[in-house]
DNA sequence: ATTATCTATAGATCTATAGATAATGC
DNA sequence: ATTATCTATAGATCTATAGATAATGC
């Protein structure tokens, strides 16, 4: 019962792998030598490559999900607490993926039929996710604790805040090479659950 | 004596298929193929994918160093209007090649003896570019025209703030889808200029 | 007689599978 | 008897070159 120890292995390495090199440059032999296991393992696990690689990509899906939906789980929060929990966990889960954003964005150009498998996997979860923050919303709104408001726009809003400070932070340390990441991200999420608060907020604008 | 006319041909093809796929995932026939030539011309040309790689790059470097650099050339202006020009022409340079900058960010990390060429050929240029700039500014600064500056910093955040505006434009198009890039670009560029204006002169902070 | 171009193919590299063997779970 | 694992290798794909031929410039 190890055995789905090595399959894990194959799939941690895997995504070392594919971040680092790209699906393109990537080797299926070093990520099998790399794991420990012979070559053909990975392919009794994961049929081929690009199998793999969804795999990879499906993980990640499944962690930002995990992280980020289960916050619609919480009974008796109001919605303004759970937007700031949504904003804080998922600028958590890009701190633990730091390299995503950009490897994802590189993929998405460079492999326009991921692009479509990204679409499929991805959009589903967000339009369900966008639908019960829509009713919160809604609800809320009634009640005068935040402004009436479109939830999609409130989420694109989120993710560009968050994925923002991100893009930047490397820009940012070529122009001060001795600049404090660990602050930095602090900082950063506490500025961008503020920006998201005064946007929901019914009294500001 | 058309035949420079095809090895052109071939490095604008390689441009595109690099910067389309990435190092790894361009292919020397499918170049080959697209400019209209037999896949040993390519060899013929460029002997390698790697050698072909770098006449890409080292084509990018000089366009962008002769539009930057020549401003430098230009006798008579002061300083700073050259910083102005500066700015503008960099965000050009930024303009007619969109997809530079992200390409090169992944490729320095996931190429890291491109990283190294990199260095070798822009370090030299923008070396002398920052001694030349720093002497004009050094003399301006003596008349009070502007604030006493660091040259490297300055250039630093030139470089930053232009690079900034392109990084964040697929974000703020994917808030935004009916976004208009020509608006955009214009008014960014305006901004960037009166950025670094604030930044060199002498009587603000 | 140098330069440009092509066809054909060697040689390297990579993905994927076949087929044999060992380990595990009823 | 099902699942895990390995070795060996087929087959596909890609880069690079050899060798022949055509075009060009003295």
């Amino acid at each position: 019962m190890k055995d789905n120890k090595k399959q894990k292995k194959i799939l941690e390495v895997a995504e070392e792998e594919f971040l680092m090199k790209g699906f393109a440059g990537a080797r299926t032999v070093e990520i099998a030598q790399k794991a420990g296991v012979s070559h053909s393992m990975l392919h009794y696990y994961y049929k081929t490559k690009e199998q793999l690689f969804e795999h990879v990509m499906g993980e990640k899906l499944q962690q930002l999900k995990e992280s980020v939906s289960t916050v619609f789980m919480i009974e008796d929060m109001p919605v303004v607490e759970k937007v700031v929990e949504l904003v804080v966990r998922h600028f958590e889960f890009l701190s633990e993926n730091p390299d995503l954003p950009r490897f994802i964005i590189n993929e998405v150009i460079v492999r326009p039929e991921y692009a479509e498998m990204m679409k499929r996997e991805a959009l589903p979860i967000l339009k369900d996710a966008v639908a019960r923050l829509q009713r919160e919303l809604d609800a809320a709104a009634k009640e005068g604790e935040v402004r009436t408001m479109d939830a999609a726009t409130l989420l694109m809003d989120i993710v560009s805040v968050n994925l923002f400070s991100f893009i930047v932070a490397p820009i940012l340390s070529s122009v001060k090479p001795d600049m404090d990441f660990q602050a930095y991200y602090h900082a950063r999420c506490q500025e961008n659950v503020q920006l998201i608060l005064n946007r929901i907020n019914p009294d500001i604008k």
